[in-house]
DNA sequence: TGCATCAATCCAGTATAATGGATTTTTGTT
DNA sequence: AACAAAAATCCATTATACTGGATTGATGCA
C-alpha cells in the first residue's frame, strides 16, 4: 500500500475517533482545513512538519500514521493452533490462550490475549515469593497498562517490560478488541529472605 | 528536538553507515543529491513519499527515519514500535526487529522475524556454555525448522519449543512471507560440569 | 605547487504543498 | 418538504519542496 494511501486512512480515523471536525483539529493542531482535507483525500504528499503537527493534536506519535493496521499432547515440544487451550475470563470477557507447549519443560511461558473494547482487569502481584519477569508486546489495538502509580499507553507493536512485584491492571480503552502477548519466565527465589 | 533536526541526523547517520555518497543515494533512491543534502542540512521538510523513498533505499522502514538515534535514550521498560533496531540479514533476506525494550535489564528476548518465500538460515549452537531457551511462535505463513535430526512444519499459530543446544535451521518453503516471533530466555549456567 | 577527481553545496527554474475565503454537500429539525 | 446549521470540498493565490546544472570545497598524487 502506498504511504500516503495510509496516511490518508490513518488521519481520517483516528480524526473520526476523536471526535473532531476538520476545523476543529485545523485549529489544534495549526494545519489548515483545506489541507486536513486534502491529505485525507490522498491528494497531497504532505511534510514531515504538517503531519507532526497534526500527530502532536491527535495525541499520538508520527510514527503511529505510517504504521500498518494488523494480523494437549504431554510432553511435546510442539503445540499445534488448534490444540492450544482457551479460557475466557467470565467477569470481563476477556480471552486467554496457551501458546506454549502445555507439557514441555521450559522456563518461557507464552500466552495470547484478546481484550474485549472497555474490559479492565487488575492483579495484586505483591506477596509473591518467586520473580516473575513478563513482557507485554501489543498485536492488535491498543492497551492501557497501570504498574503500581506508573501508567502507559501501548499502541500496536509496542513492547512493555516488569516484573510481576507490583499491582497490575489491564485496560482496553479504545472501542475495538485488542490483542496481545504475554512472555514470561519464573527464575528460581534466588536468597529471597522470607519474614 | 524539532522533527526535521531528528531526520537530518538520522538520514546523514544511516547514509554514512552505508557507505554511500549522496549521489549513490540519489541514484538507488531515486531523490535527487540536492534534496538529499537539504534533508540533512535542515533546509527543508521533506514530504513522506520522498522520505519513503530514502528509507527504501536504505533497508529501514519510515518510521525508523523519526526515531531516536540509539543510545539517546535511557533504560526504558517500554520500545515503542518505531523505536525498535530493525536489521536485514544481506545473505538470507530476512528481517529481525528487536521487540523487547533495549537498555532494560530483563532474562527475556521478544523478536520479531519476517522471512522471505524461499529463504534459508541455519545456526550452530552446539558449543554454548549457558543454557538458553526459544519458543517459536508462527504469527502469519509457515515455516519449516530443523532442530538436530528432527524436522518441524509449523503454521500460523503453531509454538515450538527447545533449548538452543543443537545445530538449528530455519527454511520457509512457501512462496509468501512468513512471520513469526522468537522468545528466549537465557540461564546462568547452574551446575554445569566443565571437562 | 599544480592538476585531477570526487563529494558536497549553491542557484535559478519548476512543480506542488499549503492557505483562506467561496461553494457545495450533508445533517438535523420543524 | 423546506429551512438552518454545520461540515467537507473547491478554487485562486502564495509559499516552498524538489530538481538539474554550475560552483565550491576536499582529497590524493605527481
Amino acid at each position: 500500500m502506498h504511504v500516503d494511501t495510509l496516511i490518508a486512512k490513518r488521519v481520517r480515523e483516528l480524526r473520526k475517533s476523536r471526535g473532531y471536525t476538520l476545523d476543529q483539529l485545523a485549529e489544534h493542531s495549526g494545519v489548515s482545513r483545506s489541507m486536513i482535507s486534502l491529505i485525507e483525500r490522498e491528494e497531497t504528499s504532505p511534510t514531515a512538519a504538517v503531519l507532526n503537527k497534526l500527530a502532536d493534536a491527535l495525541s499520538v506519535t508520527l510514527a503511529t500514521l505510517f504504521a500498518d493496521a494488523p494480523g494437549a499432547v504431554p510432553e511435546q515440544p510442539l503445540s499445534r493452533y488448534a490444540e492450544q487451550q482457551i479460557w475466557r475470563d467470565p467477569a470481563s470477557g476477556y480471552l486467554r490462550r496457551h501458546v506454549s507447549p502445555a507439557g514441555f519443560a521450559s522456563p518461557l511461558e507464552l500466552v495470547e490475549l484478546t481484550f474485549p473494547p472497555g474490559a479492565t482487569v487488575a492483579f495484586d502481584n505483591v506477596a509473591r515469593n518467586v520473580i516473575t519477569h513478563q513482557q507485554v508486546w501489543v498485536l492488535e489495538g491498543e492497551m492501557e497498562i497501570t504498574l503500581g502509580e506508573q501508567r502507559w499507553q501501548l499502541q500496536a507493536g509496542d513492547c512493555l517490560a516488569m516484573t510481576l512485584d507490583r499491582h497490575i491492571a489491564f485496560h482496553n480503552a479504545t472501542d475495538r478488541p485488542a490483542r496481545y502477548a504475554l512472555v514470561l519466565t519464573t527464575l528460581s527465589p534466588v536468597s529471597r529472605r522470607t519474614p
